[in-house]
RNA sequence: GCGAUAGUGGCGAAGUGGUUAACGCACCGGAUUGUGGCUCCGGCACGCGUGGGUUCGAUUCCCACCUAUCGCCCCA
């Protein structure tokens, strides 16, 4: 194979495509009546949009992104995620500005790049489904995003679904707990595993959520996040419960759940998976948090911002291995099958007045018989076919069959284009 | 970034250090001068991931690289 796609990329292919319209127009209908809008910002941004926001140490900034210096000697990032670049725009077009209704409430769905090995449902390239909505720290808001990603995991038919919750509160809650956590991890260093000698150096709230057996129940009895919230951060938390609650929305407080990227604070959740698609093992599709102060970071007024975001590929493997069939939506209404060189124009003019009509349609490029066209016919899974050969171009008629039922019937050539539909009627009849 | 497995036609898959690389599916054509199924017949890899090497001779042995898959790290 002389070109290959990069490493960790995939084309996506009519036949799979369809079937990312259909997430993507669920997407939007939902959005749409929850009053997000939607948001599209490049693909790339400077570095240090995503280095600053991100956290330095953070993995996605160390080693995942995919960066490159341009002709100008611009240091540039293929985005990792969606948050940063959003913020950025929010901030450079000051969408912060009194006119504008708080919530701000945006959308955007489209690929994003972070540089490592592939796997079932990670790619370099990858395409995220998110939300942010700015300006209001009300746990209100905070549950109507987690309703909002419920609801599409749902209406998609997704069923087994774990809402895991937890918050990380706010800096000071966060200060207090991480001194508490690292006094409680220091003095068993020893008996944890490399990897989380490592985590307690560079971030250790990612000590939390090691796979490691050993490292789980040194994990299980250390201090919890909750025990070190303020009252402004417990109350917070106590409200989202409440509400998630007053909304039925089943939740499990995990208190080792941690995120990767330094902006979160306060409520920060995820929407995992068992299905079989990865081993039965509960997997992320879609995780989301608080950031406020992310904003101020990126050089705009003290706002707060929640928002999510959805693992396109992670979503299709999960609806493909439960057997969740979306609409395809490309069935074929009328197949023209044309007989004889003679009759090839009228066989044109046919299609295209019936694509001009609404109907889609489709003919014989390839000069095929009668019998090759009907199984292509068949196999495009036509509902109808009109025939035309010499004989009825002369008869100014044509051949209208009903492929399911096998029903057929000569109608005047000239009713073709003038009321199709009448004719499916009168077939049916 | 680390570890492991794999790479034969559009797809699935057999195979061997040496004449024409099985088979199945799909596709195309014919049997059936103009109707979808079935059956039968025929066609369909100057080539066995790429590049080197060993050998009289390699798809088969060796090395490197690429890609995929799985595990780790991390994560959507």
């Amino acid at each position: 194979m002389k070109y290959q796609r990069p490493k960790g990329t995939t084309d996506i292919i009519p036949g799979e495509s369809e079937k990312w319209q259909s997430v993507e127009q669920a997407a939007r209908t939902l959005f749409k009546r929850y009053r997000y809008h939607e948001i599209r910002t490049p693909i790339f941004e400077s570095f240090e949009v995503f280095s600053r926001t991100s956290g330095e140490t953070s993995d996605i900034v160390t080693k995942e992104m995919y960066d490159f210096y341009d002709k100008g000697e611009r240091h540039i990032t293929l985005r990792p995620e969606g948050t940063a670049g959003v913020v950025r725009a929010y901030v450079e077009n000051k969408l912060y500005g009194p006119e504008i209704q708080k919530p701000f409430k945006t959308f955007y769905m489209g690929p994003m790049f972070r540089y490592e090995r592939p796997q079932a449902g990670r790619l370099r390239e990858f395409h995220q489904i998110g939300v942010e909505a700015f300006g209001v720290d009300n746990p209100t808001l905070d549950v109507e995003v987690m309703a909002m990603a419920v609801e599409l995991l749902h209406s998609l038919g997704l069923k087994d679904l774990k809402l895991a919750l937890n918050t990380l509160g706010d800096n000071e809650s966060r200060t207090r707990y991480r001194q508490a956590l690292i006094a409680y991890l220091e003095p068993l260093t020893a008996q944890l595993s490399a990897d989380s000698q490592e985590r307690l150096h560079k971030n250790p709230l990612r000590v939390l959520d090691s796979k490691d057996q050993q490292d789980q129940e040194i994990v299980a009895k250390s201090p919890r996040i909750l025990d070190y919230l303020t009252p402004e951060a417990q109350a917070h938390f106590e409200g989202v419960k409440e509400l998630l609650t007053a909304l039925e929305i089943p939740f499990e407080v995990d208190t080792s759940m941690v995120r990767g990227l330094d902006y979160y604070n306060h409520t920060i959740f995820e929407l995992m998976s068992n299905s079989k698609a990865f081993g039965g093992k509960w997997t992320t599709v879609c995780a989301g948090g608080r950031y406020n102060g992310l904003v101020e970071q990126l050089g705009g007024p003290e706002t707060p911002g929640i928002g999510f975001g959805l693992g396109v590929e992670r979503l299709l493997l999960i609806l493909e291995a439960e057997g969740i069939q979306l609409p395809l939506n490309n069935e074929l209404d009328v197949y023209v099958v044309g007989i004889g060189a003679a009759t090839n124009v009228e066989t044109l003019k046919l299609v295209q007045s019936l694509r001009t009509a609404g109907f889609n349609a489709e003919r014989d490029y390839l000069k095929r018989k009668p019998k090759g066209q009907f199984k292509a016919a068949s196999r495009l899974g036509a509902h109808f076919t009109l025939t035309l050969g010499e004989e009825e171009l002369a008869q100014k008629e044509v051949n209208l069959k009903e492929m399911e039922s096998g029903k057929e019937i000569k109608v005047p050539l000239g009713a073709v284009y003038t009321k199709f539909a009448e004719l499916i009627k009168q077939l049916r009849a």
